[in-house]
DNA sequence: AGGTATTTGGACTTGCAAGTCCAAAATCGT
DNA sequence: ACGATTTTGGACTTGCAAGTCCAAATACCT
C-alpha cells in the first residue's frame, strides 16, 4: 500500500539523486545533500529506500540509464541525412549539458570507473544495448545496399560508441566542446567511405 | 635536508597511491589502505606529505600522468606501418592492463569525472598534450604527401584520442577487449582514406 | 468523524577515515 | 662515538556521513 504523496516523495528523492550523481559522481553523493535539496528527512529517505545509500544509488543509476537508452538509439538511421541529424542532435545536447557541467554520457564513464562491480554491470548493459541497436541499423543499411557488403559492422559500431563516450570525456576534461563534434564528423566521413552501390543522394 | 631512506619511503607511498588510484578511483583511495600496502604509519605519511590526502592524491595524479604522456605519443608516425605498430602496442598494453582491471587510460576518465577541478585540469593537460603531439605528426604527414593536403588534421586528432579513451572505457564497462581494437582498426582505415599522392607501400 | 495505515521530522548512535602529536628509533656528519 | 637531525610507530582526537528509532503528523477509508 502506498499513497500518492509517498510515491511523489520517493520520486523526488530519486530524481535529486540522479542529478547529484551526474553532477558529482558517486563519490560525492551524500544522503545529507539529497535531504537538503529535496527538503526531506532521514526518516523519509530510509522509509522509501530501506536499503539506504546503496539502494538509492543503484536505483538512480538505473533511472539515468533509462534516459540514456533513448538518447543513444535514434528511431531511424537509413540515410546519411539521418546520421547527420543524429550526430548534430548529440552534439547540441552535449554542448547544452556541458554548460551545466552535467554531461550524462561523460558521467557514464565516471560510473564505470567507480569500482563497484554492480554499478559497472549496469553501465555495461547500456553500452551493450547501444552496440546491439547500432549493429542492427548498420546491418540493415548493408542489406539495403547503402553500405558495402563487406562493411565491418561490428567494428564500426564499436567505433561510434567509443567516439561518443571518448569525445564526451575529452571535452569535459579539456573544458571544450569541439572534440566530440570533430570526432563524430570524421566518423561520418568514414561511414560514407564504405558506401555501397546505392548512394543515397548522389546526383 | 632529506636522506635516502626518507626519499625511498616517500616514493614507495606515492607509487602505492598511484596503483590504488588506478585500481579503485579517487573515491576509494584511503590513507589506511596506503599504509597497509606500504607497511608504513600515519606519522610517515604526514611527514612526507604534510598536506595529507589532498597533496598525496595530487602528486599521484601528476605522476600517473607522466607515465601516460609517453604512452600517448610514440616516437615516429611517418608510415602506415608506424601507425599499425602503435595501435597494436596500445591494444596489447590495454589487454594486459585490463586483466588486472588496471587500465590507466580508462582511469583517466574516472579522474576527469571525479569533480575536483584541480584534478580535472591535470587530466585536461594530458589530453591537450596528446592532441598537440598528434596534430604535429599528422601535419608532418600531410606536408610529406602521405596525407591529402586538405586532410582535417584537428578532427582526426580529436577522433584518435576519443577512440583511445572511449574504447578503453567501453571495454572496461563491458568486460571485453575487442571494442578498443575494433575502433582503432576502423580509425586506421579512415586515415588510409585520406592518403595523398605518395602511398607508402603501394606496389 | 474516527480509526487505521502511511508518512514525516529529527534526535541519537555508530563506524570509518582524516589528521594530530610526541616519544622512540634510526641515520648522518664530524 | 656522540650530538643533532631525520624518520618512524602508533595512540589519540575529531568530523562527517550512514544508519536507527520512535513519536508526531498526515492521509486514506468507511
Amino acid at each position: 500500500m502506498t499513497t500518492a504523496k509517498g510515491e511523489a516523495t520517493k520520486r523526488r528523492i530519486l530524481e535529486a539523486a540522479v542529478d547529484l550523481l551526474v553532477a558529482g559522481g558517486a563519490a560525492r553523493l551524500s544522503l545529507d545533500d539529497v535531504l537538503r535539496v529535496t527538503r526531506t528527512s532521514k526518516g523519509q529517505l530510509f522509509y522509501h529506500f530501506p536499503g539506504g545509500k546503496d539502494e538509492l544509488r543503484q536505483a538512480a543509476t538505473e533511472r539515468q540509464v533509462q534516459r540514456l537508452i533513448g538518447y543513444g538509439t535514434p528511431a531511424r538511421l537509413n540515410t546519411w541525412e539521418d546520421w547527420e541529424a543524429w550526430f548534430d542532435q548529440i552534439v547540441a545536447l552535449h554542448i547544452h549539458q556541458t554548460q551545466d557541467d552535467a554531461c550524462e554520457v561523460a558521467a557514464l564513464a565516471g560510473r564505470t570507473l567507480d569500482g563497484d562491480p554492480e554499478e559497472r554491470a549496469v553501465i555495461g548493459r547500456v553500452f551493450t544495448h547501444w552496440d546491439t541497436e547500432l549493429r542492427e541499423r548498420l546491418t540493415g543499411m548493408r542489406d539495403s545496399g547503402l553500405l558495402l557488403p563487406d562493411a565491418p559492422v561490428e567494428e564500426l559500431s564499436s567505433l561510434i560508441i567509443s567516439v561518443l563516450e571518448g569525445g564526451a570525456v575529452l571535452d569535459k576534461a579539456t573544458a571544450s566542446t569541439h572534440h566530440l563534434a570533430g570526432a563524430l564528423h570524421q566518423t561520418l566521413a568514414l561511414l560514407r567511405t564504405v558506401t555501397g552501390g546505392t548512394p543515397p543522394a548522389a546526383p
